[in-house]
DNA sequence: TGTACATCAGTGAACGCGCGTTCACTGATGTAC
DNA sequence: TGTACATCAGTGAACGCGCGTTCACTGATGTAC
């Protein structure tokens, strides 16, 4: 398991690069571009995936969308809110990834909460950069409310499916509770995953097992 | 608990700018320095603190130290140098912390499992930038052999703790899974609390309650 | 269908800035005699 | 104790660099008549 995650990394590196050269070569034939700001969001986000998010500039973001450095300030307000952007389409993908996996399972069964797990840390493995920049990133005192609605909505359906887990239909602090501390779990796994700190002596199983480790540890098999 | 961590960090900022001021304002009255190297450590580690470790910049420290943009380089090779100084001596802090705290509980006890969660956390909360330079920072491919090392032993010192809680002094491969486990989850709620992610509403319970509840999933009572 | 015009997306040059690092230097300090 | 000298920690000026952002501009496009 652990061999495949790394295998697709490379992968999307490659991916990345490909996509980039195509991106820096390609040479517009109109004046106007038609659709710049989806491709400077496209590059921004290729950028905070090579580089980091701490790493990435304005400028290498125009020469990769082959436009000038003036040029995103006719579609964003600064650099901080085009990293906004790409942070916000991060967490709505993780979202529908999230949702997308848990619904071949039968409602109320602990296999939705492991699926929960599995796409969760997916998504950081694939996505390293952005899920960096989503959470670690603090954007100016947090002010943007609409981010942390998202995240929100996405640790209510956790909070909802331990719920169900137990045959409730509401959620009460018990439920909360759980629901946090499986947070906490991939949250931290997520890191030390990306972080390079998953060698097989710390780890001796593979993901999937641990995550049905985890999950029988606090929500029942079957409502 | 929230509030006391709150107040901790509040503090330690007040002290960090304190001591910042002082270091700026002080006048050298002999040429040489005498605790250069020293007093550039404790410089980048207040900067890492103050402005995360991905904005500091060595000019910043030395302006910090009194003296000249070219005075680090008669310390430390390079600008990388001087931060894996400081990501060395925050691992080995937290290692004395963790021993210490594990230290007034008997042997095979829960209470030492959860003493070095509350420290691990402890930690993340009061230094956030240099924990964040510890685990996200890689360093340039992951050179530095010393930092992994000192990571490892730290991870040694809570499998063995696992594995004691069993009625153990071997460490098994069941101890290592559940020490990963354990890792994850402290590591995951540093992440989220240092993030600002630690909501009333998240999270229902104080801390104590919280890491007490998940070593109880995971080892037993008494050895 | 053809013309006049407003719009506004993208240009390219320029700005001031702080950065990491280098260089030849200086002058305080410790040591040998 | 006094002098000559080597050492080397810290100086200050300079370097080239890439950055984020601004500005007056240009020219393609869509619309009104």
């Amino acid at each position: 398991m652990l061999e495949l995650l790394t295998l697709t990394i490379v992968t999307c590196h490659e991916m990345n690069w490909i996509m980039t050269n195509s991106a820096e070569t390609k040479k517009r034939d109109t004046y106007h571009h038609g659709d710049l700001k989806a491709q400077l969001i496209e590059a921004t986000r290729l950028l905070v995936e090579e580089k980091g998010p701490d790493n990435f500039s304005v400028s290498e973001a125009c020469r990769r969308a082959g436009v000038s450095t003036a040029a995103p300030y006719k579609h964003f307000k600064d650099k901080t809110e085009m990293l906004r952007e790409v942070a916000a389409a991060g967490m709505v993908r993780q979202s529908q990834q999230m949702l997308a996996e848990i619904a071949p399972h039968a409602d109320g069964t602990r296999a939705r909460i492991v699926a929960l797990g599995r796409v969760y840390i997916r998504f950081a493995t694939t996505e390293p950069g952005v899920f960096r920049l989503m959470f670690t990133w603090s954007g100016e005192t947090e002010d943007d409310e609409s981010l942390h609605a998202l995240g929100d909505s996405k640790l209510a359906v956790v909070q909802m499916e331990v719920a169900k887990c137990h045959g409730r239909n509401e959620i009460t602090d018990v439920d909360r509770q759980k629901a946090f501390m499986l947070w906490s779990f991939v949250h931290g796994l997520s890191f030390l995953s990306i972080d390079g700190k998953l060698a097989d002596d710390n780890m001796p199983t593979d993901l999937e097992t641990l995550l049905d480790d985890v999950a029988a540890r606090f929500v029942p098999e079957a409502s």
